[in-house]
DNA sequence: GCAAAGTTGATAAAAATACTCGGGATTAAG
DNA sequence: CTTAATCCCGAGTATTTTTATCAACTTTGC
């Protein structure tokens, strides 16, 4: 049960994005040096929040990142969906095409418990906004600062 | 946030386990035909549920595996948690230890997400116990033949 | 035109997962 | 006491997933 580099660096990236993005769009390079996190990878990240819709792009010179609606609409299923794939314990709450393969048929016990899982856990990921977390990085004061270096321990930082 | 193969089949495999106790101790050759997953993967499986405690082995000829304790006082999080390991989105919700290793040192605001998820998380499946699994799975008739082939994708069978 | 930026697809390295294998220890039954 | 059924344990391997990196290309402001 745990969330990917994908996941949580995108999560913390997009978080530094709604706190900048007053200043117009933001560069990868940006967000790159103060989360440190190789903008090469974030390019790939990126491309999955834009191709979900949360954000859009600005090519070109000065160009860059903005969110594509307001935080308050922004939620983190939304945006753990959209890094990680769809919220799924087991392949056959998934999709229905899946679960004909399964010679269940759905009357399965531990099949319940994913779906438990699943249900409780869109639930509560729908319930926190990204507002909320910009909101909550900046009473912090600094927020830049204090996420400067990674949270994450397997962060091999920018080279 | 998938839950692995281990965590999935455990899970079926100590729900057969319950469902059929009442003869005496049952050996994985058993729930290995029943649940279509091969003896020698069960036996990983089994050690690591004996080592939490869930589950008591009895060695020799006739031997096999017995629950430790009531299926009411084992819960879901108990079967997960030995075979998957500790609930942990990411590392910095593991122990103080790592979380020391953080520059953030805890003012983080993704950390509060996975805090939240793990807390979440554990409450619910630590609401279900296998006493219930168990009861629902036989409100379907025949169980064993319910679940007599792969609930899961990628399982490949017993040769 | 040039430099800054996003876009895309390929690929490589590392880690985790999902098993398999072989031998050993224990014990009930005959 | 022998045999077969069973659990036990440590390695080893194959596959998949994750985590990136790289290079070439497109777009656009100045």
């Amino acid at each position: 049960m745990r969330i990917s580099t994908r996941g949580r660096y995108g999560l913390r990236a997009i978080i530094d994005l709604a706190n900048n993005e007053y200043r117009g769009a933001i560069p990868l390079r940006e967000i790159s040096q103060r989360q440190n996190i190789s903008e090469q990878y974030l390019e790939q990240l990126f491309a999955s929040l834009r191709k979900s819709g949360l954000v859009k792009s600005i090519r070109g010179a000065h160009g860059g990142y903005l969110l594509n609606d307001s935080p308050e609409k922004i939620t983190v299923k939304d945006i753990l969906t959209a890094l990680e794939g769809p919220i799924a314990p087991a392949d056959c709450v998934l999709s229905e095409d899946i679960l004909e393969k399964c010679n269940n048929g759905g009357n399965c016990v531990t099949r319940k418990v994913w779906i438990m899982i699943k249900e409780n856990l869109e639930e509560l990921l729908d319930s926190v906004t990204l507002a909320e977390l910009k909101a909550e990085s900046q009473n912090w004061g600094d927020y830049d600062q204090l996420i400067s270096y990674s949270s994450d321990m397997n962060n091999k930082g920018v080279k």
